[in-house]
RNA sequence: UGGGGUGUAGCCAAGGGGUAAGGCAACGGACUUUGACUCCGUCAUUCGCUGGUUCAAAUCCAGCCAUCCCAGCCA
């Protein structure tokens, strides 16, 4: 990949100085999503920053399903996630499961309770909660706490062989009931669960928690970095506190970073899952959600997206990053990568009444005027054409330079038109222009070197498609949606357009075919899109100093 | 009010004793066969606040303020 970030971040300082010191001498990363939810944009920074350090430091970064609670989870999401991780440009070196890693686990615990560092507890889930005692007053030992190692031994291999019901016992790391840190209140490290995994089948019915699981996963694997987001910070003490008791060579070290916010976006899986369930949005890859497949199917390139991951940086700071810096984003790439065609999105007849009657000529257009290489396409231009409705108005505004009664514009790439009257339905709503034509100024400029201050895209009524067209806008009004999120839906989200007329060399487009309709924005064909029923998506607008 | 983090422009973010990078946004202007793109210019006498150390402080020290995370048998 070309893009790697080479700018300096504080996870790199670290392990500079790691490596200079002798700490470590490789680096090895992890991406460990858990699989109970599509993967979003706020993923795809996770992801970039663990395999683009890891390619920094010549070393490499694993997936790892974190699948250690099956009742979330579902192999659909474990598919679904490869498909985004691959798109997003990444290669991962293993493709692991947590729970290839059980058996190791479950040694781990035996060992600790051995160790006497571990125990069997009878409490139930409020128990265990009221002796957990508040952020300011200590808690108190469970009662079971100093249960003979023998005894819960023998306890955890009942466990482990269902003798147990769902809550009835767990195990429980003996730490500090008193330690400010509350996950050293003798966390929970084994629970049962009666429910068979995606992964193990029903092998298993006692399941261990992400605190024991992910430390001793990361160290098993050979992990030297496991990179996280911020709110793990207080998990630190405790991975490092498993990693020392089992006793590893080469320990991981844990940094935690802030995780990506954008304004204008729900990003919470609870949230995502409840506007597909309640169809608020049209599934997971509805193009206006935040998740990887919902901006693929939007038309955002992967690249755009990667730069935009290495342009918010790296900190520990809590940040929520402008949407607009997204787009700015999609727009880079999209301009150099996009060809231009002319696409008329709400259609007002003209007639050229100069123009030969029956006349038609084909015109070559660049396909990206930055970009010469990219070639030509041709076009159709004849009596008949269609422009944008909002491209005329009867009694034109101020600097307005497109169409009216008496104004010259330029029709992109074919001539110089002149309207010279219009006509009206019994309502007077504009039906149709009509204009005159300087035959000298094919191709758009005219010999006499006579300017004109507006280019208009339009297309011919000989040759167009007819096309269906989805402009999509933020699914928010508020820059914050997280709390009521319904209440601030921007009923705006999705503008269907059914007759758009598209250029008729598009006729053969296919899904995922990316376009700039000029003057109108980024478009790419929609997945449902058919040779019968074409369908673009609007992926983002241009930028415009006009209205 | 316990513990752990974080505060540099409207939004991100570099910089860790030598006098505030860069990007997005915004605003001027040039160019333009996309009101796009591109290009030029403007945009922090000051780094949460107050003291202190120093020839010199965003950087070191002290105190304060603000804000985020933690009381799942979720991850």
């Amino acid at each position: 990949m070309e893009d790697l970030n080479n700018s300096s971040n504080f996870i790199y300082s670290i392990i500079d100085d790691d490596l200079k010191n002798g700490v470590n001498t490789r680096v090895q990363t992890r991406f460990p999503p858990e699989p109970n939810g599509y993967l979003h944009i706020g993923h795809a920074k996770a992801i970039c920053i663990d395999f683009l350090t890891a390619k920094k430091y010549n070393g490499f970064c694993n997936l790892r399903f974190d699948d250690t609670n099956p009742t979330k989870e579902d192999v659909e999401y474990v598919d679904a996630i490869k498909d985004d991780i691959k798109w997003l440009g990444f290669e991962w070196k293993d493709c692991l499961y947590a729970s290839d890693y059980f058996d190791f686990i479950y040694e781990c615990a035996i060992k600790l309770i051995k160790k006497g560092k571990a125990y069997v507890c009878d409490l139930s889930a409020d128990e265990i909660r009221e002796h957990r005692g508040t952020l300011t007053e200590p808690g108190k030992n469970s009662p079971y706490r100093e249960r003979p190692i023998e005894e819960s031994l023998d306890l955890f291999e009942k466990m482990t062989n269902g003798e147990f019901k769902n809550g009835e016992k767990v195990l429980r790391a003996k730490i500090d009931m008193s330690a400010p840190n509350l996950n050293m209140r003798d966390p929970v490290i084994y629970r049962i669960s009666h429910v068979s995994h995606h992964q193990t089948g029903d092998k298993w019915c006692i399941y261990p928690m992400y605190d024991f699981a992910h430390p001793l996963s990361d160290a098993r694997e050979g992990v030297t970095y496991s990179l996280c987001s911020l709110e793990f910070e207080n998990h630190r003490p405790l991975y490092n506190w498993f990693l020392e008791q089992i006793g590893f060579d080469e320990p991981p070290r844990q940094i935690e970073f802030a995780r990506l916010n954008l304004n204008y976006c729900v990003t919470s899986k609870r949230k995502c899952l409840e506007m597909v369930q309640k169809d608020i949005v049209d599934g997971w890859d509805d193009p206006r959600m935040v998740t990887l497949c919902g901006l693929r199917r939007r038309g955002y390139p992967a690249p755009a997206i990667r730069d935009f991951i290495d342009k918010i940086g790296v900190s520990k700071a809590y940040s929520v990053v402008d949407y607009g810096l997204l787009e700015s984003c999609v727009r880079d790439n999209l301009n150099q990568h996009a060809p231009r065609a002319m696409a008329v999105l709400d259609p007002l007849k003209v007639i050229i009444d100069n123009y030969p009657e029956g006349k038609s000529e084909e015109i070559e257009v660049e396909l990206n005027p930055n970009n010469p290489e990219a070639g030509t396409r041709t076009v159709t231009f004849s009596k008949e054409i269609y422009v944008e409705r909002d491209d005329f108005m009867i009694e034109p505004v101020r600097k307005y330079f497109r169409l009216y009664p008496g104004n010259e514009v330029r029709l992109k790439s074919a001539y110089f038109v002149t309207c010279t009257h219009y006509d009206t339905d019994e309502n007077g709503n504009v039906t149709c222009l009509h204009c005159t034509y300087d035959p000298e100024s094919k191709g758009g400029t005219s010999p006499d070197g006579r300017k004109v201050r507006g280019t208009l895209h339009w297309v011919s009524a000989t040759d167009n498609i007819k096309a269906e067209v989805r402009l999509y806008d933020r699914l928010f009004n508020v820059e914050d949606p997280e709390g009521d999120y319904e209440k601030h839906f921007n009923p705006k989200s999705l503008i269907v357009l059914k007759d758009c007329l598209i250029e008729g060399g598009l006729r053969d487009s296919k899904p995922g075919d990316t376009f700039q309709f000029m003057r109108k924005g980024y478009f790419c064909v929609d997945t449902t899109s058919t040779e019968d029923n074409l369908v673009f998506n609007r992926t983002v607008e241009l930028n415009s100093s006009w209205k």
